[in-house]
DNA sequence: ATGGTGGATGCTCCA
């Protein structure tokens, strides 16, 4: 059974239907992971999608804001919904796939501008969020568990993630604290780092370029938030990475683009 | 040092 999974933070999956559909053709993903869909459940452009290739579908949206969808052209089934420090803003979802994969799909808390807990309710949220998902995934230890996490995880961890280490020590998404974390977090089920695996530091590797620069590709100030780990039993599977850069440059793009991972038995 | 853009929403929040 061979698997290629694609995460991707779509920012508004209404407007960016288009773009969606052309990921479809394009990269041919048997499983997507959105975040941001900014829809609620009712609103969710289920029926195009399947006619596109993607009946099976988790869908955890809301108003506005944040949600998470998993689409799939293979038969999946729904995992439990659960909310994270005592909210629910669909930030998350679950599916088993098939060959036993337990699959999630993150949307964490961005955290605001000042990276400070005491001062920014949304820095402190995201920090909460981080601690609580480990103690979760810590209790739940099973390290022989086959299981991946993807989404936008809000976090650029390495040095290499960002365009400047040290200009972005004290911004939200680089910061120590949260790379501390994010660390921690991987340690619990020793998540493999499954876009790493192949593309090594000290390369620069980025998924996120900001809308307000004046050229994003020229002055190329991006960050790696968006994440695949898999679990140990996975590892020995991983055969490819890849981010497609160039759909920054699709008409009305994401800020952020899909990043892919092939598995193979 | 600052402000820059974009999406959903509805006289503003979030990224």
């Amino acid at each position: 059974m061979s698997l290629r999974l694609t995460t991707w933070n779509i920012n508004s999956v209404r407007l960016r239907l288009p773009l969606l559909l052309r990921l479809m053709r394009e990269v041919k993903p048997d499983v997507i992971c959105l975040q941001e869909i900014k829809v609620e459940d009712a609103s969710f452009p289920a029926e195009p999608i399947a006619a596109a290739g993607y009946p099976h579908q988790v869908v955890r949206g809301m108003k506005g804001y944040n949600g998470v969808a998993i689409l799939s052209r293979v038969v999946l089934e729904r995992g439990e919904d659960r909310g994270w420090c005592g909210r629910d803003d669909s930030r998350h979802a679950i599916a088993h796939l098939p060959g036993k994969i337990e699959l999630h799909n993150f949307y964490v808390p961005a955290g605001g501008d000042v990276p400070d807990p005491a001062q920014n309710e949304k820095f402190a949220h995201k920090l909460n969020f981080i601690d609580e998902v480990t103690l979760w995934l810590a209790d739940a230890r099973i390290r022989s568990k086959r299981m991946i996490l993807a989404g936008d995880l809000n976090i650029a961890p390495l040095e290499c993630d960002v365009w400047s280490h040290t200009q972005l020590l004290d911004v939200v998404s680089h910061t120590p604290i949260e790379v501390e974390k994010l660390g921690r977090m991987q340690d619990t089920l020793g998540w493999v780092d499954a876009v790493r695996h192949f593309v090594a530091p000290p390369e620069k590797l980025y998924t996120w370029w900001s809308y307000r620069a004046r050229d994003w590709a020229a002055s190329d100030r991006g960050r790696r938030l968006d994440h695949i780990w898999v679990t140990p039993p996975l590892k020995k599977m991983l055969k490819r990475a890849h981010v497609l850069r160039d759909a920054r440059n699709w008409e009305q793009p994401s800020d952020h683009v899909p990043v892919t991972v092939e598995l193979d038995p």
